[in-house]
RNA sequence: GACCCCAUCGUCUAACCAGGUUAGGACACCGGCCUUUCACGCCGUUAACGCGGGUUCAAAUCCCGCUGGGGUCACCA
C-alpha cells in the first residue's frame, strides 16, 4: 500500500519553533519532508510556530534559517523568502486563527473556558492522587453561551475544543495503519491562549489546511494529538491531509535525543567541522535504508540519489540511536572522497567561518613562537569533543590548584558547578566576553572556590589543556554550540561516581607508557649522531 | 499510572507486508595484511531474530499474550 498521492499537487513542510537552537531533529524531519516533495515534484514550505511568546525568539528563528540552508535543506516557501500562501510566520496569523476560532464557537464546536490555572492545577492534582489520567474536566463545556458572552467582555479565558465524546477516532497513519484511540480519554485541548495566540494544535491544523498541505510528515511525538487535529478538520468540514509520523531520534539509552546526552544543535555540527551532506546522509540512515542494483544496502549516497527512491514505507519504525561513530566515518568517507585541492578549499572555507580563523590567531599570536605552532594552539576551536586524557583530574575543581589552603570540590560538588555553569551559559545568547564571564564568577562565588580554580576547570573542559589563551575570549571564539557541548559531556562524566578512580587508572596507564617509551632502546636519528 | 507506538548483532539496518536464507550489509570492537609511525585501504573473527503460546508440512516473517523500550497525557511546540 503505498502513500496515497492524490491529484493534487504535493505539498509538505517542515515547521520548527523558533525557541531554542537549531535542532537536528528538525533536519531530520526537514529531510524527509524536502525529499517526499522532490520526488513528487511538490513543494517544501518552511513555516515558522512562534506562538508562544515566551520562548520565540527572532535569533533563533534567524539561526534556523542559517543552519537549514547550511545543511542543504532549502525550502520552496518560508518566512524569509515568501510564497502564495503566506505569512509563514504564525505570529503574522493572529487574524486567521481568531477568525477561524469564531467559526468554531459560532458552531459550537468550542467554547470559552474561564477556568484559573489554579484550578486546573488542583483538578489535575486530585487526578493524579486518584490514578487517573490528568485531563481537563470539561467544567466550562456546558457554559450558557450568552453567560460565555456576557463574560468573556472583561474576563481572561481560552478557548477549547469540543471534542466528541464517545466513540473512537481511529488516525490514518500512512507507516502504521490505523491507530485507534477512546474519544472518551481525549480531553478538551485549549485552542486559543489567554493570550489570543492560537496553540499549535489550532495554528497546525489551520495553516497545513489553508496552505494546501497534503502530506504531514512530523516526528511521532505527535501521534497521539492527532486525534485532536482530525477533529478540528471535521470541525471545520475539510479533508485532512495524510499523517506519516516518524520515529524519534534517539540517546544511547533510547530515550529521545537530547541536548544533554548528545549534540543536538546543528550548529554545533557545522562548527565541529562535519559536511553538511555527511550529515544528510546520516539522517538519511536513521530509520531507513537504500540499496544498490545488486540488493545490497548502501551506505553513503547524495541528497539526490536520496530523493530518487525515497519510499516512505520503507521508513522502519524503531526508534534509531544517534550514533556520532558512525557520523564520523561517514563524514571521513566523504573527506577522503574529495580531491586533495578540494579538500584543502573545504578546510579553509570551514576555518573561516564565522571569522573563526580570524579570532583564534588574535588569541593565539601571543603564544606562538612559529607559524607551525598555530595549529597546536589553536586546534581546539575548530573540533567537536575533545579528548581529556590526564587532563580530566582539572574537572575537579580545586584538586590542581597549587595553593595548599585552596577549596577542594568533591566530585559531586565539581559536577553541581559544571552544571550551574552549564545552566547559566545556556541562557547567554548575546555570546560576548562579559556576557560569558559574569555567570562564571557567580557560579565560581556560588560553589565556593577561588575564581581561578573554578575557571581552570571550564578552560579545560573548553580548550582540553590547562595552557590556552584567556578564557572568556576563547569560549567566544570557539562559539556557543562548542562550548556548551563540551561542558556537557564534562557533566556527564563528572555523573560517574568511579570518575575518580577512572581518571587515576588513565593515569597510571599513561606514565606506564611513557615509562615503556623512555626505556625503548630503539635509537632516535640524533643519538645515531652521537 | 492511563493511553498510544515500537521490538533482528553493542549501534544503524536487510530479509517481514506477498512464511522455506548457512539471518545479509555497515559502524564499533577484536585479529591479520599493507606500512618507518599513525591513519587510510584490504582480509578475517566475535556478535542478533526478547520470552511464551498458537496457525502451518514449515515462523525472524502471520495471530495472541507477556516482557522490555519509547512517546504522550501544558494556556510548549
Amino acid at each position: 500500500m503505498p502513500i496515497p498521492v492524490s491529484k493534487k499537487p504535493v505539498r509538505v513542510r517542515v515547521a520548527p519553533s523558533p525557541t531554542g537552537d537549531p535542532h537536528v531533529g528538525t533536519a531530520y524531519i526537514g529531510l524527509f519532508n524536502l525529499a517526499f516533495a522532490r520526488s513528487h515534484g511538490g513543494q517544501f514550505v518552511l513555516r515558522v510556530e512562534d506562538t508562544d511568546q515566551k520562548r520565540s525568539t527572532r535569533q533563533s528563528e534567524e539561526a534556523i534559517y542559517r543552519s537549514l540552508r547550511w545543511a542543504g535543506l532549502q525550502w520552496d516557501e518560508g518566512p524569509d523568502i515568501g510564497g502564495a500562501f503566506g505569512p509563514y510566520r504564525q505570529s503574522e496569523r493572529s487574524d486567521i486563527y481568531r477568525t477561524h476560532v469564531q467559526l468554531l464557537l459560532d458552531s459550537g464546536d468550542a467554547y470559552r473556558c474561564f477556568c484559573t490555572a489554579e484550578r486546573l492545577d488542583h483538578v489535575r492534582e486530585e487526578q493524579r492522587a486518584r490514578k487517573e489520567t490528568a485531563r481537563y474536566d470539561g467544567f466550562c463545556r456546558h457554559l450558557d453561551p450568552h453567560e460565555s458572552d456576557a463574560r468573556a467582555v472583561n474576563e481572561p479565558h481560552v478557548v477549547r475544543l469540543k471534542f466528541p465524546q464517545g466513540g473512537e477516532t481511529v488516525v490514518p497513519d500512512a507507516l502504521r495503519g490505523g491507530v485507534v484511540y477512546d474519544n472518551g480519554q481525549i480531553d478538551d485541548q485549549v485552542l486559543m491562549k489567554t493570550d489570543g495566540l492560537p496553540t499549535y494544535h489550532l495554528a497546525n491544523v489551520v495553516d497545513d489546511h489553508l496552505m494546501a498541505i497534503t502530506h504531514v510528515i512530523r516526528a511521532e511525538e505527535w501521534l497521539n494529538s492527532t486525534p485532536k487535529h482530525l477533529a478540528l478538520y471535521a470541525a471545520f468540514g475539510w479533508d485532512p491531509p495524510v499523517f506519516a509520523h516518524m520515529p524519534l531520534l534517539r540517546n544511547a539509552d533510547k530515550s529521545k535525543i537530547s541536548k544533554r546526552k548528545n549534540p543536538t544543535s546543528l550548529e554545533y555540527y557545522q562548527r565541529a567541522g562535519i559536511l553538511p551532506e555527511a550529515l544528510l546522509n546520516f539522517l538519511g540512515l536513521m530509520g531507513y535504508s537504500r540499496k544498490d542494483e545488486q540488493g545490497q544496502d548502501v551506505e553513503k549516497f547524495t541528497l539526490d540519489e536520496f530523493i530518487s527512491d525515497l519510499d516512505l514505507q520503507r521508513v522502519s519504525l524503531g526508534g534509531p540511536v544517534f550514533d556520532l561513530q558512525k557520523l564520523d566515518w561517514l563524514n571521513g568517507l566523504y573527506l577522503r572522497a574529495m580531491t586533495p585541492e578540494a579538500l584543502a578549499d573545504r578546510v579553509v572555507a570551514f576555518q573561516r567561518e564565522d571569522g573563526r580563523h580570524g579570532q583564534a590567531a588574535h588569541l593565539v599570536q601571543e603564544r606562538v613562537t612559529s607559524l607551525g605552532d598555530y595549529g597546536d594552539h589553536a586546534g581546539a576551536f575548530f573540533r567537536g569533543t575533545l579528548e581529556y586524557g590526564l587532563n580530566a583530574r582539572y574537572f575537579v575543581v580545586g584538586a590542581t590548584s597549587r595553593k595548599k589552603t585552596a577549596v577542594r570540590l568533591t566530585r559531586a560538588a565539581s559536577r553541581a558547578f559544571f552544571e550551574d555553569c552549564l545552566a547559566q551559559l545556556e541562557t547567554v545568547i548575546d555570546w560576548q566576553p562579559a556576557a560569558i564571564e559574569a555567570p562564571l564568577r557567580a557560579a565560581c562565588d556560588k560553589a565556593g572556590v577561588a575564581i581561578g580554580d573554578g575557571l581552570m576547570a571550564i578552560r579545560v573542559a573548553a580548550m582540553g589543556r590547562p595552557a590556552a589563551p584567556p578564557l572568556f575570549e576563547s569560549l567566544q571564539v570557539l562559539g556557543r554550540a562548542l562550548t556548551l557541548a563540551r561542558l556537557r559531556v564534562v557533566c556527564g562524566l563528572l555523573a560517574d561516581p568511579n570518575f575518580l578512580q577512572r581518571s587515576l587508572a588513565d593515569v597510571e596507564a599513561e606514565l606506564t607508557a611513557a615509562r615503556a617509551a623512555r626505556q625503548d632502546p630503539t635509537p632516535t636519528p640524533e643519538a645515531s649522531h652521537a
